[in-house]
DNA sequence: GTTAGTGCAAACCTTTTGCAGCTCT
DNA sequence: AGAGCTGCAAAAGGTTTGCACTAAC
């Protein structure tokens, strides 16, 4: 259904719905949320092996640019890359837990307040906003105080980089 | 005087003093706000030619983590960069004009709220905060109509990426 | 004297660009 | 038919890593 109301507002503005872009846009729609480029690419790949990375890239471009998805960094929990998201559902907050990477997302007033506020104050005109939150979930602040003990013997450094190369390498 | 207690919380960890370091804290704390690792390169590089670029970054990351500075990207206006002030102020959210780039910082309550909502709802430890809000400021509302017009006669893709790239090259 | 930190070069990941050819309308 | 879009290769931007050397404590 989101499907649908971004097909409808891309070709009012004369955007051609391509396959490929049918492609991206059912799987940003029906995944739902937070996918990164690569993701995005990967999932695209198995419906259409010819299709390329570049093409993922543009798309999310022209759909960020026409306000139809928004941008997110998740703390860079992961690394550096973009995450996607439509742009039906109330504002909301992202909140990461640094440990295990779950993401929760938080709707309440106080984002309402927080936009009127700004737009009131500074006469600023709110077109995007993003408030992301990291920390630690509650199931794992019990099991982080053991592994700060733990590392003060053996430290070791999660490779975060390596994890996302492998997964591309043929 | 952030540059003091910055200090002293690195020395209670056993981290060293380095002349470079001190160099990159003193602009850090003087410059005050918005830094991104190059232009904080770029002033260090004048008081110490020497300096390295890496160990801009790998200074960075060390105060992050350490928790004396927080990371923003300001709407990815101006580029993927990241930029860095120091925690001292109260939490605030950033507000980026879209078109002139300017950046405010707003405080208030709906920012204690909203963490604290989020620490009850989900029980979840706050560590890092950030809200980036991004629109048109008061002054560049008015022009902003006028271009939209121009636009659509001649339009001009200004080359984000260049600029900083030319500032680089030697 | 250790150990942490630096500089250099090279790599890395993510994203963008130029251009020839294909395809939606 | 023709503007718009894709794929490919190559580049760019920002950041990280490996290693030998240096300097802080």
């Amino acid at each position: 259904m989101a499907q649908d109301s971004m097909q409808g507002s891309l070709k009012e503005r004369g955007v051609r719905l391509t396959r490929q872009r049918q492609i991206l846009l059912e799987l940003i729609d029906k995944t739902g949320e937070h996918l990164d480029a690569e993701r995005l690419y990967q999932m695209a790949k198995e419906k259409d092996p010819k299709l390329n990375r570049v093409t993922v890239y543009r798309t999310l471009k022209m759909l960020k640019l026409g306000g139809l998805v928004d941008e997110l960094d998740l703390m860079h929990y992961g690394g550096d890359q973009h995450y996607y998201e439509t742009r039906l559902k109330q504002e909301h907050a992202h909140v990461i837990c640094l440990r295990c990477g779950k993401v929760e997302e938080f709707f309440g007033d106080p984002l309402q307040k927080l936009r009127k506020q700004i737009e009131s104050h500074f006469g600023f005109q709110v077109l995007l906003a993003r408030t992301e939150v990291g920390g630690y979930c509650a199931h794992c602040q019990t099991l982080r105080a053991r592994e700060v003990e733990v590392a003060r013997v053996a430290p070791v450094t999660p490779p975060k980089r390596a994890r996302r190369a492998a997964a591309r390498r043929p």
